[in-house]
DNA sequence: TATATTACCATACAAATGTATGGTATTTAG
DNA sequence: CTAAATACCATACATTTGTATGGTAATATA
């Protein structure tokens, strides 16, 4: 028996890890047969047992969605960049997906969470450098002092946050930035969400 | 309706917690019934209702393991450190967990990895700094140039990598720091694992 | 005292779920 | 050519699973 996964075989196993991963859950036999346009589970059946023969997964016997991904560190989670925001001026943020990380499980993001790569240093005094992940998340209320990213006029930056009577004041780390005030004439200016993490990847870097 | 919960639906909402952050995929009502002593479901069933009216979880109806945390991003994981690693000179490294962080849900491990937290700032070049979490994996082989956790003699360093003919050379990234030569004469030499990323929850900051 | 809340149990049922068995068609390897 | 592997479909079945309904007892509340 080979190990090798066959085209179909890897669909499903990507499947598998996105859901796992993504979703956090495991899929049931039919969600896997939905997705993949099966008339009925038994298909799935037999395509997840030579995945487990194979040594991709683990199945408990009988348990609903009881897949576990066996070669688990191994797994790296392709999460799409939505763009590279400014730790130093203003940058263009894209419609779109960028790039893409691998991130480690380690990096396990919520579901509501995304990532953002740095450009620039004015964070540096931070510890945040050029090319660091950033994880923000769009549902948290930023209290004073918290490092948020923010749109004004199309473009994004990351700074820290500091709310005033009238105005809210984005500082940078690095004292070579002045301050940007955001008051009644920044339209479009909006808080994407607040920075909970940083993730740096240490593939690169090898030689 | 008070949105407090009682000391019942507190602890079931804890294991609740501890399996979808621990294990990863949600409880069925038997299993809660089954961990509780509950001699069958509906009692289970009547709880988890009075949880989700009160806002602390979400069901998908008729969804096998279909519980949802809803404060997700309030929710910590408790990570056990194994020690503090010198970037610096070499630390004491114990045998027990010193400390645990409290990673949000991002920070979900690899079951083989496990953390550190670096005192000092020898690695300060490779931006790695006193107080980060670096993020460990004994299963993988360094290559030249990668940082690694080894210990030697009781004591713990996170450096860079270099294998040569017959001996290995751990380099710190700041020339302050001499470079560490290992040759026969280290029997306790180690190399614990490969540094594969770096983490830093943004938390303490605020204020 | 009357009423709501909490914390359980029992039973019943439809749907979801995993599994076993048998079948067809196509491609690949010996 | 023959056998094995692959990729599907269909059907049947026992559990598992979520849910609905109704009941009891203790406690708190008004």
């Amino acid at each position: 028996m080979k190990t090798e996964l066959t085209e179909t075989q890897k669909n499903i196993l990507d499947f598998l890890i996105d859901q796992i991963k993504g979703k956090g859950i495991p899929p049931t036999l039919a969600d896997i047969a939905k997705c993949f346009r099966y008339k009925n589970r038994s298909t799935v059946q037999q395509h997840l047992q030579v995945i487990e023969k194979k040594g991709y997964i683990r199945k408990s016997p009988k348990l609903s969605r009881g897949i576990e991904l066996t070669l688990e560190e191994k797994f790296f989670v392709p999460r799409p960049v939505l763009g590279e925001v400014a730790a130093g001026n203003p940058l263009t943020i894209y419609p779109d997906a960028i790039d893409t990380v691998e991130l480690p499980t380690i990096a396990r993001m919520p579901k509501d969470s995304f990532l953002l790569r740095v450009k620039g240093d004015s964070l540096k005094d931070a510890y945040i450098f050029s090319g660091d992940i950033v994880i923000v998340n769009p549902n948290l209320e930023p209290k004073n002092g918290q490092i948020v990213a923010a749109v004004l006029d199309d473009a994004a930056v990351v700074k820290r946050f500091y709310k005033k009577k009238n105005e809210i004041e984005l500082i940078s780390e690095n004292p070579e930035y002045p301050p940007i005030v955001i008051d009644k004439k920044y339209a479009s200016f909006k808080i994407v969400g607040l920075v909970i993490g940083v993730y740096r990847s240490m593939d690169k870097k090898a030689g």
